[in-house]
RNA sequence: GGCGUGUUGGUCAAUCGGUUAAGACGCCUCCCUUUCACGGAGGAAUGACGGGUUCGAUUCCCGUACAUGCUACCA
């Protein structure tokens, strides 16, 4: 066991091993998501890194649901987070769906657990029960205030003041138990210490435990706040590496506070707070409202609230590319170092290094993340590439309109004009059905007889072409045109309008061979018919 | 307000005290292409501010400013 692990961390970048090397034991780490709705690429990132660092130890990645929170739970979210993993190629080893040796992998389903090391905290001196409704808890907040922006905390000024087994008498306090007066369970922040941790991306922080407020650990209801679960979690599935976002930095020493008062301490993982995904414009956290306002996903896929059936779309049915996805979001806040962009999953999982990431937060930057939609569409073969987009095109043209062969021809044909998925249909349209509107103006201005008489005789000529390709049908442009006093140029952009309907698309003899030559003839004789009107 | 964290072009970012301060996205120009792209060649554009430390600071330290996160019986 102890060669093993010697094994591996010989293997891993220098800081990395200063990471690793401390414990001897197997690394753990753990996406811990709440159920509350769609997958925002933050989470997918934190996922992202989760599993880099677990591959790239030997270690396990562990999904674990955080739904202690029952009025915010979320019918559905559950299995939406799975799905968003599974696209992501980013499958967690242990799961509440694949179960493993730390079942059960839903907080609800622990609920048991925590309260006996909540009570341990009491019986130690560490938390206490405070029996406050909330309309004293509002009452405190508001006759406590001293000035406008601040709001006074449940801590160690105001403690005292409120009910619990602190300011009460001991007989008072059994009393209230016994008749089952509701309670919460809050940690008991010491007055003036310095604590201190330190976090793999920015080196030690430390606090001052009298700023921070006596935190529920316990609710009402039994469940464990985010706070006592974690900890607890952690320990009981034995996490080495905790990675979650900077929001959570302001609450890390309650967590240090609580690692120490379990008894746990050297169990404690290294922590690696994140950096936030800042929205586009302006700044703060990239929410889903700014993707709804700016017109670009926030979610990996698209969620459906449940409650008010309201679908917000995703990368995925945008058109992206999980593989494309997952690097966009490898170099939102981390970078090799090195030039190189483009890195597969296996790449990443060997390069990526925790000290590497930024300790600032990234704007999201929607055209940067086409661009690397586009670096990875360029990249995948055309055969895969007809398989992702034909549900797209079956979408426009109805189920099995178009075939396999046709499609993947098409797509080498434009794939390099295409950023998106819902693109090839887009930019190949015209290849599967006659154009629905033709951009007549483009070419109207400069139509004249000799065109109108150049197309008339070449229409005819096309149809005894013994051969129909590519070269056949320039070669043949090209040797009516100048009987007609034309040049290429005079009839190059007619014909593109005929056989396209707008100026785009590959090159147009290209197009004539694929479509055929019915369909080419067909085309140019009904525009003709428009134009001569 | 308090506490925490952060700050290199419009955006992502390299630099681990000494560089003409990389590269990418986007933007602009040109070339290629008788379309649109792709591709190629160029271009504009950066160290928040003020003090230190140092022979020398983008880099280390301290202030200030600004930004951002937290300040719930939410995570």
């Amino acid at each position: 066991m102890q060669h093993k692990f010697l094994f591996i961390n010989s293997l891993l970048p220098a800081i990395g091993l200063t990471f690793v090397s401390a414990m001897d034991k197997k690394v753990r780490v753990r996406f811990a998501p709440s159920p509350t709705g769609g997958l925002h690429l933050g989470g997918v990132r934190t996922v992202l890194y989760n599993y880099l660092f677990a591959r790239a130890n030997g270690g396990d990645f562990v999904l674990r649901i955080e739904d202690t929170d029952q009025n915010r739970f979320v019918a559905g979210a559950e299995d939406y987070i799975m799905n968003c993993l599974e696209w992501c190629g980013l499958v967690p080893d242990e799961s509440p769906a694949k179960g493993g040796p730390y079942a059960p992998y839903r907080q609800s389903e622990r609920k048991h657990l925590y309260y006996n090391y909540a009570q341990k905290l009491v019986d130690a001196g560490h938390a206490y029960y405070a029996f406050d409704t909330t309309e004293d808890l509002e009452r405190m907040r508001k006759d406590l205030k001293k000035d406008e922006h601040s709001v006074p905390q449940y801590d160690h000024t105001t403690r005292m003041l409120m009910r619990n087994s602190l300011s009460l008498s001991n007989e008072e306090v059994m009393k209230l138990l016994e008749q089952s007066t509701p309670y919460v369970i809050r940690i008991k922040m010491p007055n003036h210490e310095t604590i201190t941790l330190t976090d793999m991306i920015r080196g030690e922080i430390s606090f001052d435990s009298s700023l921070v407020d006596d935190k529920v650990l316990l609710k009402a209801d039994g469940m464990p706040t985010y706070h006592l679960a974690v900890v607890v979690d952690d320990y009981l599935m034995k996490i080495t590496h905790a990675f979650r976002g900077e929001e959570w930095l302001p609450s890390a020493p309650v967590h240090v506070l609580l690692w120490q008062y379990l008894g746990w301490k050297e169990h404690m993982p290294l922590w690696a707070h994140l950096p936030l995904i800042l929205k586009p414009d302006g700044n703060g956290k990239l929410s889903k409202r700014d993707g709804d306002r700016l017109g670009f996903p926030v979610f990996a896929m698209n969620w459906t609230d449940p409650r008010t059936n309201e679908t917000t779309k995703g990368f995925r049915e945008m058109g992206f590319l999980p593989q494309a996805f997952v690097n966009m979001l490898a170099m939102l806040g981390w970078n090799s170092g090195s030039e190189q962009e483009i890195f597969s999953l296996d790449e990443l999982v060997s390069r990526f290094s925790i000290d590497r990431v930024h300790k600032g937060g990234a704007k999201f930057d929607f055209e940067k993340a086409k661009w690397f939609n586009h670096q990875y569409i360029q990249r995948t073969d055309n055969a895969t590439l007809t398989g992702l987009v034909m549900p797209y095109i079956d979408e426009q043209q109805g189920p099995g309109k178009v075939t396999p062969e046709l499609l993947e021809q098409v797509i080498g044909l434009v794939k390099d004009r295409c950023t998106l998925l819902p693109d090839f249909w887009a930019q190949g349209h015209f290849f599967f059905a006659t154009p629905e509107t033709i951009d007549i103006a483009a070419i109207k201005e400069k139509w004249n007889a000799p065109k109108q008489d150049f197309f008339t005789e070449w229409k005819n000529v096309l149809e005894n072409l013994p051969e129909w390709n590519h070269d056949a049908i320039e070669a043949s442009c090209n040797e009516y045109v100048g009987k007609h006093g034309l040049k290429k140029g005079d009839v190059m952009l007619p014909l593109r309008i005929m056989l396209v309907g707008g100026k785009y698309g590959p090159g147009v003899y290209a197009i004539a061979e694929v479509i055929g030559k019915n369909e080419t003839i067909k085309r140019i004789g009904s525009v003709l018919k428009t134009l001569g009107a």
